[in-house]
DNA sequence: TTTTGAGTTGTTCGA
DNA sequence: GTCGAACAACTCAAA
C-alpha cells in the first residue's frame, strides 16, 4: 500500500474533508502539520492553534506529525522520510498561502511527488462565482445570489483512514487548555442551533446578549466546514424562522465573498480596493491611537470592544464595526493600521474577512456606500447594548453606573469616580472633520 | 450598447 | 418624542 501525506492547514478536522478522503482512497495516510514561523507568532492565536492541534492529534490516535519550519523545505523532507508519492491538501486562496503552495508544489515535483488540491475552506471555492461576463463580483448582493445558484456539494462523511504511525514529531508546546477542535466545534454548533438560532437575525447585533454562534475561530481553523453548517441549516429549516436561517446563511456568504474578493485582488491586504480615496490625508500614529488600542478613549462602547479584544482575542461583530469606524473616521487613521492591530490580536483573525471588513469601514472597499455613514459611538452603544451589561462587563470603572447610563459617564456627577478616562475627542467635531476631508478629496480628484 | 435600478450594518436636523 | 428628508455621487449588474 502506498503512502500519502495529508498536509493539514486550515482544515483541522476529519469529517467532511474531501482532501482527506482523496488521500485515504487506497493509501495509508500520514497526517502532517507544519508550524510555519511566518504564521505562528507567539500569543493567544498560537495558543488556540496548539489547542486545536492537540485535539486533532487525539482524533488521529496520536498519528499527527507536527514539524516546525518553512513548509517549502519541511514538506518535501517529510515526504522523503516516509516515501510518500503524493501530498494532499485543501486548496488555499490567501496571497501568502498561494505563494507558499506554488513553491511547495515546485519543490515536490522535483522529487517526483504529486501535490494534489481537493476542496477548500469554503462552500464555493474562491474564484468560482462569476457574473455573466465572466468577471468576479464586487457587490455583495449579486454575489450572494450567484453564490447560492452555484450551489455546493453535500457534506462528505467521516473518512476511514489507515494512519501511518511512529513518525518523528515535535511534542506540542505548552499551551492553555481551551475548548478547541472538531468535536468542540460540532457541539458548539448544535448548541447554537438548539438555543440561539431562534432570534439570531436581530439578537446577533446585541453584544450584551452574546447570542452569536462564536464559530469564527472554528471556521478559521477548519475545525468545522461551512458546508456542514449550510446542510444543517437546511435540515432545521422546517422548525426555524426563515429570517434567522437566512441571516446565518448570509453571514457565511460574507465570509465567502471576502475570500473571493481577496482571491481576485491579492494586493488589497495593503492597497485600497478602490483608489478613489488615495489622496485622503491620514493622521499618523499618536497617543490617540494608543488610547484606542488600550480601550481608553473615553467612549464606553469602543473601549469595551477594544478591551474584549485584548482580553479574549475576540470581539463582537457589531463592536468591530464601531471601533473600526472610530479609528478611521474619528481619529482619521488609515485602515491598514487598525487591520494590523486586529490581526495581531484576534484569534479568529482571517486575512480576507479582516481586510475587507476594514476596507468597508474605511469606505475604500466593496461597499459603494454613502460616505456620510459615520457611526456615533454613543448612539451605537445605546442602541445595541441597551442594558449596558456589555460595557460593564469589560469596563470595571463603570460598574457603579446602572443600565444604559454606563454609556454616558460624563453626564453623571460620579461617572468618572473610578478613573474612567474623559473622552479623547469630540465626536461631532471629528465627524465634521471626516466629512470635510472627504469633500476635499472628491474635489481634488475631479 | 445603453439604460436603469440598486447598493449590510447611519446620523442629524427640522417640522 | 417621532418621523421623513437630506446627506452625493459612483459603480456594478442585469435587462
Amino acid at each position: 500500500m502506498t503512502t500519502r501525506i495529508l498536509w493539514f492547514r486550515r482544515d483541522l478536522r476529519l469529517g467532511d474533508h474531501p482532501a482527506l478522503l482523496a488521500a485515504a482512497d487506497g493509501a495509508r495516510v500520514l497526517p502532517l502539520f507544519v508550524l510555519d514561523p511566518r504564521l505562528a507568532a507567539p500569543g493567544p492565536r498560537l495558543d488556540r492553534l496548539l489547542a486545536s492541534l492537540a485535539a486533532l492529534r487525539d482524533a488521529t490516535s496520536e498519528a499527527l506529525v507536527i514539524r516546525s519550519g518553512d513548509p517549502a523545505s519541511v514538506v518535501p523532507t517529510v515526504a522523503r522520510e516516509v516515501g510518500a508519492h503524493a501530498v494532499h491538501v485543501s486548496a488555499e486562496s490567501t496571497p501568502y498561502g498561494r505563494r507558499r503552495d506554488a513553491l511547495v508544489r515546485e519543490r515536490l515535483r522535483g522529487e517526483g511527488v504529486e501535490f494534489v488540491e481537493t476542496g477548500s475552506p469554503y462552500a464555493v471555492t474562491p474564484g468560482r462565482v462569476r457574473n455573466r461576463t465572466g468577471d468576479p463580483y464586487r457587490v455583495f448582493t449579486p454575489f450572494l445570489h450567484a453564490w447560492r445558484d452555484h450551489g455546493w456539494r453535500a457534506p462528505a462523511g467521516l473518512a476511514d483512514v489507515a494512519w501511518v504511525r511512529d513518525v518523528d514529531s515535535l511534542a506540542l508546546p505548552q499551551h492553555p487548555q481551551v475548548d478547541a477542535g472538531e468535536r468542540a466545534a460540532l457541539e458548539r454548533w448544535q448548541s447554537f442551533l438548539a438555543e440561539d438560532l431562534d432570534g439570531y437575525a436581530t439578537d446577533r447585533d446585541r453584544p450584551d446578549l452574546d447570542s452569536t454562534s462564536r464559530l469564527s475561530v472554528a471556521l478559521k481553523y477548519g475545525e468545522i466546514h461551512p458546508r456542514t453548517l449550510l446542510a444543517d441549516l437546511l435540515d432545521v429549516a422546517a422548525d426555524a424562522a426563515p429570517a434567522d436561517i437566512e441571516r446565518y446563511v448570509t453571514e457565511l456568504a460574507w465570509r465567502e465573498f471576502h475570500a473571493d474578493v481577496l482571491h481576485h485582488a491579492p494586493n488589497s491586504t495593503r492597497d485600497d480596493l478602490r483608489p478613489t480615496l488615495r489622496r485622503m490625508p491620514h493622521d499618523p500614529e499618536s497617543e490617540l491611537v494608543d488610547a484606542w488600542r488600550a480601550g481608553r478613549t473615553g467612549f464606553p462602547f469602543v473601549d469595551a470592544g477594544m478591551r474584549q479584544l485584548l482580553h479574549e482575542g475576540w470581539m463582537h461583530n457589531r463592536v468591530r464595526m464601531v471601533t473600526a469606524s472610530f479609528l478611521v473616521k474619528d481619529l482619521h487613521v488609515r485602515w491598514t493600521l487598525g487591520a494590523r492591530h486586529f490581526l495581531d490580536h484576534l484569534i479568529d483573525g482571517d486575512i480576507a474577512s479582516n481586510t475587507h471588513n476594514w476596507q468597508w469601514a474605511a469606505g475604500t472597499g466593496t461597499d459603494a456606500a454613502p460616505y456620510f455613514r459615520i457611526f456615533n459611538p454613543v448612539r451605537q452603544g445605546l442602541r445595541f447594548d441597551p442594558s449596558g451589561d456589555y460595557v460593564r462587563r469589560w469596563i470595571p470603572e463603570l460598574r457603579h453606573l446602572d443600565g444604559a447610563t454606563a454609556h454616558e459617564p460624563w453626564r453623571h456627577a460620579d461617572g468618572h469616580r473610578h478613573g474612567y478616562p474623559e473622552r479623547i475627542i469630540d465626536h461631532a467635531q471629528e465627524r465634521r472633520e471626516a466629512l470635510a476631508r472627504l469633500t476635499e478629496v472628491k474635489e481634488h480628484s475631479r
